[in-house]
DNA sequence: TGTACATCAGTGAACGCGCGTTCACTGATGTAC
DNA sequence: TGTACATCAGTGAACGCGCGTTCACTGATGTAC
């Protein structure tokens, strides 16, 4: 049997729907709190229509981060590249875009955040993996740019990483009006940052 | 009418055990999905118990957040400066004590890191308040000992706690067989930030 | 073109269960005099 | 010293409620021939 379009469509609406309400209400309760029927009733199915789309509650939240969050990470890199100014650090551009996401889907970031350092073994793994990408992209772009050595590429693109994500975190909670802010804390931080790359290793 | 000693180190003891199984559950599957009758039974006493020493569990959350959550965080700070080596950063200091810390406490430490930027917003606030002394201490250690400017002590102390905290999650997830591997990975970082922090805006 | 059959998303009824909370009670301890 | 009373942590019974899950059914759509 072909599958029908529009029903395809109408399928994969509903689960469309299902991860964006999940989002909201997670980061109002957090994802561990919610369950099925809270799901179901916020995007309109009955609870027994769940079954249809997930298993449960964590598949749900599997593909959350697979569709969603993975995307959504993936893209700080991939804007950043595109945006890019000349001579500017591959991790302010990505600090840029990343905190222009966070403007954007302000739930999706509470989400990632949350379940970066969350109790759900699986999700914490699943995050990492897109985060691990922007840290390699960073790392590759320091090492072709300043030729530092490789290890230390890696340590300062772990930390970018880290830092860029803890001023989206700091967005998240002061607002956006404060955006300007933190946009200047985290260019400060990262730029101290690639300044102490170059320094020679004996004076440190 | 006096207090009676005896019934009030009893009293005490079932506040202290509730809180310590409520780490115990949290570390295992989220404090939010956590409810009184669950902990209740984790801790030997009957449901309705339960009210005489909280009224609820986010009060039991807040409590669990200044009783232990604060002096754990701020004694990273305390024993950084009662093992001081001569002229080490105390930032450097901090990481040490925190990651041996996260050893001794990891439920604990799974708490603050995941309740730092989970959905209750109490939390977040209390448990920011206590990493901002922290932040702080290593602020006025880099002020005095660099020369370095205010504002820029500041960010580069934001940023250490930050990679800190980070390093302490590595550890959680990796096992305490990678010790020696976080320890080499933050230790790298906050080298690279402080020498950052050294070079003259110029360069920048 | 028509007919019989297969597939499948969505549903309402029903289930047993654990939840948070209220209530009246017990029993140990402290206070008043 | 004895007696009457107050305080208070802990408890078991009971409540109404929302939960996850199973089940049999509907109706729309696709397939075979």
């Amino acid at each position: 049997m072909r599958i029908n379009p529009e029903k395809k469509e109408d399928r994969e609406r509903i689960a469309r729907t299902l991860l964006r309400v999940t989002l909201r209400l997670a980061s109002e309760h957090g994802f561990v709190s919610l369950g099925l029927r809270e799901v179901s009733r916020a995007a309109d199915i009955a609870p027994t229509s769940f079954y249809r789309h997930f298993a449960d509650m964590e598949e749900l939240g599997r593909e959350l981060i697979e569709s969603l969050a993975g995307p959504f990470i993936e893209g700080f890199v991939t804007r950043a590249g595109a945006t890019r100014r000349a001579a500017e650090p591959l991790s302010l551009g990505v600090a840029r875009e990343a905190i222009a996401s966070t403007a954007e889907d302000p739930e999706l970031m509470r989400f990632i955040l949350a379940e970066r350092v969350g109790a759900i073994p699986s999700f914490r793994a699943g995050i990492e993996a897109k985060v691990a990408t922007v840290s390699t992209a960073i790392a590759e772009s320091i090492e072709s740019g300043a030729g530092a050595l490789q290890t230390d590429a890696a340590l300062v693109a772990d930390a970018a990483v880290v830092l860029i994500l803890g001023a989206c975190g700091d967005l998240l909670d002061r607002g956006e009006e404060h955006a300007a802010d933190v946009w200047k804390r985290i260019d400060g931080q990262l730029r101290i940052l690639l300044a102490g790359i170059a320094e020679p290793r004996g004076r440190r």
